[in-house]
DNA sequence: CTTATCTTGGAATGACTATTCCAAGTTAGG
DNA sequence: CCTAACTTGGAATAGTCATTCCAAGATAAG
């Protein structure tokens, strides 16, 4: 008997990931998520039930969609030392370059500001941390596999130091931060780590 | 003839930075600032000029109070890498215990928010930024002569990326980080551009 | 003491904030 | 077709935002 919904939720979602992205959800209000989406504040309300659920959802979707496929490829790949050299590449291309050029990361720009939100927000910043070093170690410990790491590294770790490195490119390539000095770093942090086989 | 200040600017803009620091500045009102300083709304427009200006001033003070001082003192000790791990025990311990633990660093949070601002803002995120490479680099440099960095190890590299892990540090001390994950996360990168004579 | 010049408190402003509510419209099963 | 259950648009609300203005008070030089 009941009506349908006249639009698709998860489109609507990933036009407020992009606001929230770009422009940080603090500074971004309901009256410009009504006129980005298209749609009226009632059905906005009546879907996600307000702003602080909908910053939550936005995050969500954002790890699900955004991170969580990256991380997903990197665990994946058993190259090791290339798979992470791979990652930070394009990472750093996407930070710098192309359509969310100095944008930074939803997840990582939330450290900063969500804190005090919903405790749903903190629970992503955990799972998006948790996902990242793991992916991490995966490709460390496909790199000691490989014989590529150095004697006396402790992977557990490296794994963070370099997930940290992540955070860091994503944080300054907002401040415009020249993409050359950023992978310039983060090799220098990989090669500490790893046995120069290749080349 | 003029009549004189009835209260001290500089002590004043020490509160706001607290505040701007803890809570964000997009999150804290005028209200909060006049409820916090003492002062009423036209000391405070006649003194700082507005909220941006404002912003602008607390964001100066911060860098030149608050991390000019250790990065100064970073590149002035002689001592290399025990210079660097002492700056990271210090940075950890400030970020996750004490009077303004989880509060992180106002530069580092400001990257995530602030960049849509006035230019000046800009333009300390990257003084900010020199002060703390070019201070890793001139410890790095000491660790050079000390003969305790690798071979083959780029120092303007090395610098770039202990800063980043300082930004990250920050960054996810704020989320409720573990002190000795970050630790440990720092001495991994160290480990791996230096030689271990020491101990 | 007078006076010019600044500071200060408080009220007032208008624009925005998130949220709620209701009547009108829309859908699908009976 | 009819009706129950939902969606939707738009108006309305109460609060907060940064900012401005003005009269009253304070100060120090002459």
């Amino acid at each position: 008997m009941p009506d349908v919904k006249h639009f698709d939720p998860e489109a609507t979602l990933d036009r407020v990931v992009d606001l929230f992205w770009e422009r940080g959800a603090d500074t971004t209000g309901i009256a410009d998520i009504v006129k980005a989406t298209g749609l009226s504040r009632s059905s906005l309300y009546a879907t996600f039930g307000g702003k602080a659920q909908l910053q939550a959802a936005a995050l969500g979707r954002y790890l699900e969609r955004r991170s969580r496929p990256v991380f997903d490829a990197l665990a994946a790949d058993g190259r090791g030392v290339p798979a992470i050299a791979a990652f930070f590449e394009r990472l750093v291309a996407a930070r710098c370059s192309g359509e969310h050029a100095r944008w930074g990361c939803l997840v990582t720009n939330t450290h900063a500001t969500g804190i005090g939100g919903l405790p749903e927000i903190r629970d992503v910043l955990d799972r998006h941390h948790d996902a990242l070093r793991s992916a991490m170690r995966a490709a460390l410990e496909a790199a000691h596999a490989a014989g590529r790491l150095r004697p006396g590294v402790d992977v557990e770790a490296a794994a963070e130091a370099l997930a940290l490195q992540a955070y860091a490119v994503n944080l300054r390539s907002r401040a415009g931060a020249e993409p050359a000095a950023l992978l310039a770093a983060v090799r220098a942090v990989l090669n500490g780590f790893t046995t120069t086989e290749e080349r």
